[in-house]
DNA sequence: GCGCTTGTGAATAATGTATTCTCGGAGACA
DNA sequence: TGTCTCCGAGAATACATTATTCACAAGCGC
């Protein structure tokens, strides 16, 4: 708060330039973000090193720090205008393990809707709509996560097959065509046949929707959508097993976009 | 959000120096606030160079970007926090499906965590580690979720199987013994034959573990344990999906129990 | 071993920031 | 009015930080 509310107090005893700073700065708080001094300077009209002198004289180190103190000024406001609401509202009764697997799956679940564009769900939503036939891939790690997308995607009339041997997988892939959908889901390694079946599917113009770790990983780069989920930082059981929540939270927003679509 | 995310994420597709970097701002974020690249070099044991290259790799234009990322990921995790103090704290976004989807999970999970005691679900991780082998069925709604329950089993070594058809379901349940268990998943109708499915097998001294609707169930009034999913107040085909959540949620439970007592 | 990719840091270019210095106008005073 | 002084402003410049280039070394497939 301090440093906006210090140049509102100061701009009486200020001069002309020093003003038109301060009244630029309380405008347009946010543009400050990607301005330098020197920009800064130009669009107000003053020189780079008035601008200077003036963050020296609200008593900062430096233009720099001036910029810092008017961010952390805005992350105050946030942080005050949360009040208490503290002790994390949700999933109490420590004691049940529901709750504590909730606790963590609620990360998981924000993450995963964080990093994901509405467009790109948007995008598999209507992928899937518009296939004919839908075969669904996954590594081993996978495969329950790939049976439940399998069969939520035939109630809702879809022709998805999950295979899950590799041979029968390539032969699969190779009878795909260009109205038909390649689904492939993927958490931790094993996904070697996935990318041979990915990419030879891709060579006859198959789309390729994948739902994978986040960020570069191997099976993804061969898609035409991408999905993701990141992965929770637990030892490895348990973070396999909210991975598979992630992947769990993708395909029911994958559902519930299609269910909306019929009605 | 996405920002210290992003680094967690691909921390492990990292190289050496990198994971350093990222381990750091990820340990000491707020420290950023003071570090020129140059002195978060020194302090990480890397080159001046290596720092402005991360920065890139993970998407910015150069360090002050990344540093200036971070920052509003601060702010952002305090308004996040803030909320409507109410359950609204979380999935801000209102845009992204997932975030709407997420929200109204999270209430499923948190009813689902409050409606069933600890020692029901201890006790169900007990008769799962106790038997034989375990038929899994399930009323036509619940069969992705059975898929997915049974799958995991597999994983964790129990001799689980899926059945289906009515008939073979029967068939099956006459051959279960008193070592085995019984597990019945099911929504809304459609229990008829689980039904009687489950009372043959009480009949042999076959234990049943059932995974139902709150409260009086039909299915759950014939096993030994009860677990249960609360119904959300929503329209069909959301409720449904809704309420698969939240089976999801206790199949996950009863997993992460297993893998607990594995390790 | 040979070429290739990949990660690293030293050197350096480019950009951004702080300081110095000079100029010009306003006021004080003879 | 002349001129002295003070002060704010900007040009020039010194300094710092950041970005890029380049060269080298380790790992890897052939």
């Amino acid at each position: 708060m301090t440093c906006l509310l210090k140049m509102r107090a100061m701009r009486d005893q200020m001069s002309v330039n020093e003003r038109k700073l301060a009244d630029f700065i309380l405008e347009n708080t946010k543009l400050l973000r990607d301005y330098s001094s020197q920009q800064l300077a130009d669009v107000v009209g003053v020189s780079q090193s008035s601008v200077v002198k003036f963050s020296q004289k609200l008593g900062y180190k430096g233009y720099p720090s001036l910029k810092l103190a008017v961010y952390e000024t805005y992350a105050e406001a946030a942080r005050a205008q949360s009040g208490q609401s503290e002790g994390e509202g949700h999933f109490f009764r420590p004691d049940n393990p529901l709750s504590q697997l909730g606790q963590k799956k609620l990360e998981v679940l924000e993450n995963t809707a964080g990093i994901n564009e509405a467009e790109h769900i948007a995008a598999a939503i209507a992928a899937i709509r518009g296939a004919r036939c839908i075969q669904v891939s996954a590594c081993p790690g996978s495969i329950a996560v790939a049976k439940y997308l399998t069969y939520q995607l035939l109630e809702l009339g879809c022709w998805a097959v999950f295979v899950e041997s590799g041979q029968v997988q390539h032969r699969m892939a190779n009878s795909l065509r260009e109205e038909d959908l390649l689904c492939i889901i993927c958490d931790f390694g094993g996904e070697e046949t996935l990318l041979d079946v990915a990419n030879s599917a891709r060579e006859q113009g198959v789309k390729v929707l994948s739902l994978t770790r986040y960020n570069y990983n191997a099976a993804s780069i061969h898609s035409d959508i991408r999905l993701f989920v990141v992965p929770a930082d637990e030892d490895e059981g348990m973070q396999k097993l909210l991975f598979r929540s992630g992947q769990l939270h993708l395909v029911e927003g994958l559902v519930s976009g299609l269910l909306a679509q019929d009605s």
